[in-house]
DNA sequence: TTTGATAATTAGTTTATGCTAACACCTGGC
DNA sequence: GCCAGGTGTTAGCATAAACTAATTATCAAA
């Protein structure tokens, strides 16, 4: 059972990324949150916890929740590489779509060689980003930690970059790539309704008009006003 | 537990391959090999015979051994297709070695999805071979079933194709490779020492000195005298 | 401060897969 | 035609990871 490359198994390497994900910001991950990602039930987590737990890959406070330890955090990362060198590897050389590389790569992330994503990012020229903006941890396990903000809270009147967005969606994925909006295009922020409501931004010269929610899973970089052309 | 694409776990799918490479030539596999080939102690093989068998996967005829059914037919091809295009295209856009292949496409084959295998085929022409000369079955599930002579049993004097060697053992597989003996190279059965001794062979005007046991896994395709230039 | 909702945990079961030890079956040599 | 040694199977146990049901902890609001 413990014949995956680097010694954890599928599911220790699936709550590994969750908790990072859920804790990368500073606190800690719940167990509901980490059941509610992994679609398990919340006593599979506790169960689970007091193993990773054991095993030194987390720290947990009871009622509190987890956070990893260096070496979770390490063994984290190292999956989160995989995961997305094989997103970009898809997407240029299988000729997939932003919106089918997740799934796939969420299986093969668990099976492949070190030795395989050397050879992939060596052939990919090194990527620092997959198709959706998210940065990749270099193969030493470091990793760009910039806090982008969301669309939903730029300033109406800025002007931004879209860095970001949601990778495991794939209708929204293709509903985005429709409307233009990936990763790098530049947008100035136009109108926003009040109460949770739709930010409006200009498109190279087009108005798109974006609800409050799929707006708030949008990473964006401010463009300050002497920049851009 | 069923996270596999195809609803076969990755232990169902290693017994399949290594029942259907063990009664290939029609015989029965016997738990014994089985156990083996797979490395476990014989009774986990038992217990997994019970599952397939109540699966509908294998025929088990108790003290004897077990034979594939269509069904359990159908599964090991699909996996070992999956294993041998995956084996070529690692080799041919990822510069594997080929003796380097065979380890890694074992980890693959359990979580490449379907389409991933299609669009490698398609990248690579819709290979028939692998890079150790094992014929690739086709997404529907036929392969080239023709029994190869093995170089040990070749005619001393006859004049054969080398078209196939065993994947499993990168040493060999390295050696074999400096001594020019690699799937389409035309060699001259020279002489045989008696008594299990070795083959001696030409190889484009050199000769090549083959034990038994090694040219008793090395498989040939017989030149007729007018073939050949 | 008590309480009720929500979240977390423990207890106990299930399934897949492995193991060792013990027992059963078969076949070849006498 | 019988028996020994090897092969196959059963019994019983372990572990990882999931589940449901029951219990406990925490927190915020009345």
């Amino acid at each position: 059972m413990r014949q995956e490359p680097g010694g954890l198994t599928r599911s220790v390497e699936d709550y590994l990324k969750t908790i990072y994900r859920l804790s990368s910001q500073g606190g800690f991950a719940t167990t509901r949150d980490i059941a509610e990602i992994l679609a398990v039930a919340p006593p599979s987590v506790s169960g689970m916890v007091k193993r990773l737990s054991e095993a030194g890959l987390i720290e947990h406070v009871p009622y509190r929740g987890v956070q990893l330890t260096n070496q979770g955090r390490r063994a984290a990362l190292r999956t989160i590489r995989r995961h997305r060198i094989l997103e970009v590897y898809l997407a240029r050389f299988l000729a997939y779509d932003w919106d089918n590389v997740h799934d796939e790569a969420e299986r093969l992330e668990h099976a492949v060689s070190d030795e395989l994503i050397a050879r992939m990012a060596r052939a990919l020229g090194d990527p620092s980003y997959d198709p959706h903006g998210a940065p990749i941890p270099t193969a030493e396990g470091d990793i760009d930690e910039t806090e982008l903000a969301s669309l939903a809270d730029a300033p109406v009147g800025s002007d931004v970059v879209l860095r970001q967005v949601n990778d495991d969606d794939a209708a929204v994925l293709r509903y985005l790539a429709e409307q233009g909006l990936t990763p790098g295009v530049r947008l100035r922020v136009t109108g926003r309704q009040p109460f949770n409501g739709p930010t409006i931004v200009d498109l190279a010269g087009v108005a798109r008009i974006i609800g409050h929610e799929l707006a708030a899973t949008l990473r964006c970089e401010p463009l300050l006003p002497e920049e851009g052309r």
